[in-house]
DNA sequence: TCAACATATTTTCTCGAGATTTTGAATTTC
DNA sequence: GAAATTCAAAATCTCGAGAAAATATGTTGA
């Protein structure tokens, strides 16, 4: 059994149709930056791309609506949401205050199956920073994966459905944040020691503490990307 | 020139498209309860309904799937978004979670402008209620309108999008519950007391006191829910 | 040289019909 | 009688072409 059985892949549910596929593929390559933020997304140009029948790709865009991750207005098409500093502080300080919360809420409801999936979650993305840290055949991708899944673990306890819901919105967005943060600054050997204090905090069930570590670690992205020339946002996918 | 030219419609942004009329309308008709949760939503059903081709009716239930007004799984089409108990609690509290950071935010930050949008949102909402109270032509729905008006004139001087946005979210979620419980239990004289001192304490720039009203006025809605009978939410759509 | 207008091209939006899949009922088997 | 299988009906998903709108281009006149 491989381990991508075991681990129901928390980035591609298996598309059950053709516009499912077309749907994960666009968000990933915006993600990525493959579709640069505020490019227009013509629907004759990439439906060859993507293979996909025009009707098709149109009902491909509007899912993306729903993570906000392309606009559309009125007659004018779609386009892919634009970034700015300022909309990436906005999502950072909303995740702040929902991500805190849940983890409030884990700590306090959890079991011992939350608790499993926290030790698992922290350990899959311990070996992934090791084998960063030794360039030996760690992706950025698959840390990338292995961090969202520790993240979600630690709130997975939390009762509230739209709070999960709201994060997992914004943790989509800011991966095309981190994404150019680390492109500049690699990620840093002190992120696993964040990571294992809050793993930590956490464990010992110290909702105080585990809280105010998550929202440091979290400001820290801010911070790289705060620090980033600020003409960096402005140059591509206008007009 | 008439009170809805001055009032941008809040709820009615002029449909510029056929996708957004049958957008609006199938979002009206579900909160509604035209179209009761659970129920299964068939294409060929609906396009008679609203007027438009089975293309275009299906790209205005993916919009209605950014509200989790629909859900949609796989190969097996389009539904109402069901409805419990568990799900409104959770609602409220994710809605108190943002609403009152939102106002705080407002509070600590508000210019004149927005001073202005809030007495004139509780004075449109004042004469709603009193004309409800005399029974002297005031609609439901009415006050419902100037009800979420009021309301997001409070945190309309928040800077974070991303919060108006998913508050925007779990107002029309909660719009659903509202109008249940307002069937069984009519509006009550208190109501309006506690817009009015919320009202005066986010005017005196009282963030603790109005936040602390904002989450009671928010809680006791779900009271309100909360009081009626359980299976009334477990009768329609199933299957 | 510039602005305003009219035209042409591109793009979006909309629709109906065909291919797949799911759902439900009837039949068969244990 | 209940479970499993088979087959028909319904619904969803998909596609390409035509109508409407927006954008780009070219022309005319001051």
């Amino acid at each position: 059994m491989s381990e991508t059985a075991l681990t129901p892949p928390a980035e591609a549910p298996e598309p059950k149709t053709l516009v499912e596929g077309a749907y994960q593929r666009l968000r990933r390559d915006i993600i990525e930056g493959v579709h640069a933020p505020g490019e227009k997304l013509r629907v004759e140009h990439l439906k060859d791309r993507y293979e996909v029948g025009a009707g098709t790709l149109r009902e491909a865009l509007l899912l993306l609506v729903t993570d906000a991750l392309v606009v559309t207005q009125g007659q004018r098409g779609f386009r892919v949401a634009p970034i700015s500093i300022a909309d990436f502080e906005d999502i950072t300080r909303t995740r702040v205050l929902l991500e805190t919360e849940a983890l409030r809420q884990s700590i306090g409801l959890g079991g011992e199956d939350w608790e499993a999936g926290v030790v698992a979650a922290f350990h899959r993305l311990s070996r992934a920073e090791q084998r960063l840290a030794s360039q030996d055949g760690g992706t950025t991708q698959e840390w990338e994966i292995r961090n969202r899944a520790f993240h979600e673990a630690l709130i997975a306890a939390s009762t509230s459905r739209w709070i999960r819901h709201f994060q997992h919105i914004l943790y989509h967005q800011s991966e095309r944040y981190r994404r150019i943060s680390l492109f500049r600054q690699p990620i840093e050997r002190d992120i696993h020691a964040e990571h294992q204090a809050l793993f930590d905090a956490t464990m010992a069930r110290d909702a105080t503490r585990a809280t105010s570590i998550l929202t440091e670690h979290i400001l820290r992205t801010l911070d790289a990307v705060k620090r980033m020339p600020a003409d960096f946002f402005s140059g591509t996918g206008k007009r």
